[in-house]
DNA sequence: CAGTGGTCTAGACCACCAC
DNA sequence: TGGTGGTCTAGACCACTGC
């Protein structure tokens, strides 16, 4: 291959060499719009544009850049799937703050921390202010929640559903499944649970959880909960499937948390004994 | 709000009422690429595209739909940084056969898997043949890794750098970095680590890890990583940081793991005795 | 009303693939 | 050579925001 760094071919319309103002060179062999959002990604990071603060428009970049507008649209789209970038209609886009939260598992139940929830340490340890919101509902098990708190499907049970903020900030969803008779009996129907909450509850009455699995997956974001996390379309979200189970390994609650990918990091600690010493 | 169902104005000029043929309706409220992208994810679930067979082409959906090619192109974009297709250029886009892998983080280093390792189990589980690929080198410590070995930047470390397959489709990279003084006196510093791996040569020298954290994250898919992992753009990966400690907390080996997201799911179990029984 | 981003089209050129 | 997808433009209309 003689013409191995083969030229560029500034073939298509765009590679106009205007130079009023403030003009950005784009080369060719790396598509237009992934350049674009690679200069305005380092220009997030380097501060150019402070989180809060907008993007120029598009129209503006469009002619920095000299390429249209839609170009510049791709590019900004790259920007908000990655969570850097959020776009209010008819205002502007804007640079996403993202003080990524640690989320540590296997902290969040054995503590039970006294006075104050998991997710109230988490949050405060970025400094952040939390705050949330929670409901109790009825409702019959599907499928999945049936299977896992193994019931029939269509049993009722009691959800709790809780949304989380950050700043004011929407970061997480979390929906907490109970067998209903189980519920009234511990008595975390209402939205108050009292100290220590749900789990605390069911220790009361000998059903304390002690054994916990999460499996944590993909999804899109959907809908829903997409617009309350105040996500992008395609932005990817982390979906947490939370069981926990009593002594006798009987699954007493199961959660599910959905929250936006960008904004958390899951963390797990444990220690494996080796039973028979280090051979 | 009288109209709130407001009639959704059939104006962009494509609601063309052609008939030709099969072609299928789209309504306006919802975008249009993004409702092409449910019926043909839809179709995608239901067979109508199985696993590994290519979906119509562009310009043939693009006659389908009475949409323009461009529209049929960003549809299959959803498709594709969902995980659900991947393009072959020139041939066309194929559904991605994801049968999901469960990685079961607390399962894999205590069993220490009696001849298997953990991945093979894994792949095994659904019907996959594993394999891989392993090679070693020596690098200088970077800011990430020497902070998490507890050594100076540029400090001298092997990198065992592993690549993973099911059923020859890449699936994950694995990069294990060691202290190279510790790599050299536990022997692991060959291709070839003998049965048990690597933790088990650090258990032979009284090094044997015991304690794990893991820390997962999500990253855009970068250029390189993405290329091998066969993945889109745009596509989200989990990125996995493992650190293992011996019984005295030192810590003796970082491994950082890169998945495509759809393609994983990522499993925790454990326990937590409550010390002081349950009140 | 002007400004912002969201979506769409038609037409174009490109790189890659298979024949 | 003809098919596939990848990218880009220009022009257009839309909805939402704020003045």
């Amino acid at each position: 291959m003689t013409s191995d760094d083969a030229q560029p071919r500034a073939t298509m319309s765009a590679t106009r060499g205007r130079e009023g103002a403030e003009m950005t060179q784009i080369e060719a062999p790396r598509p237009r719009f992934a350049q674009i959002a690679d200069i305005l990604r380092d220009r997030i990071q380097r501060g150019v544009h402070a989180p809060g603060s907008p993007l120029p428009s598009e129209p503006e970049l469009s002619r920095e850049f000299g390429v249209s507008r839609v170009t510049i649209n791709r590019a900004v789209g790259l920007l908000r799937t990655e969570g850097l970038v959020q776009v209010r209609r008819g205002k502007g886009a804007f640079v996403r703050p993202i003080p990524v939260i640690t989320r540590v598992a296997t902290q969040r139940h054995g503590a039970r921390d006294k006075g104050r929830g998991a997710y109230d340490v988490e949050t405060r340890r970025v400094g952040l202010e939390p705050s949330w919101t929670a409901s109790v509902e009825r409702v019959p098990a599907s499928e999945l929640t049936a299977g896992l708190l193994n019931v029939a499907v269509g049993a009722e049970l009691v959800v709790r559903r809780r949304k989380y903020f950050a700043n004011g900030v929407p970061t997480q969803i979390a929906d907490t499944y109970l067998v209903s008779e189980l519920a009234e009996k511990a008595g975390v129907t209402e939205e108050n649970t009292g100290p220590g909450g749900t789990y605390s509850r069911l220790a009361d009455i000998g059903r304390g959880p002690i054994h916990f699995t999460e499996e944590i997956s993909f999804c899109s974001a959907i809908a829903a909960e997409a617009t309350f996390l105040d996500m992008e379309p395609n932005q990817a979200v982390f979906e947490i499937l939370f069981v926990a189970s009593d002594r006798e390994h009987r699954p007493v609650a199961v959660t599910r948390h959905i929250m936006a990918g960008h904004q958390w990091r899951l963390r797990y600690e444990w220690t494996d004994e080796p039973e028979g010493g280090s051979e």
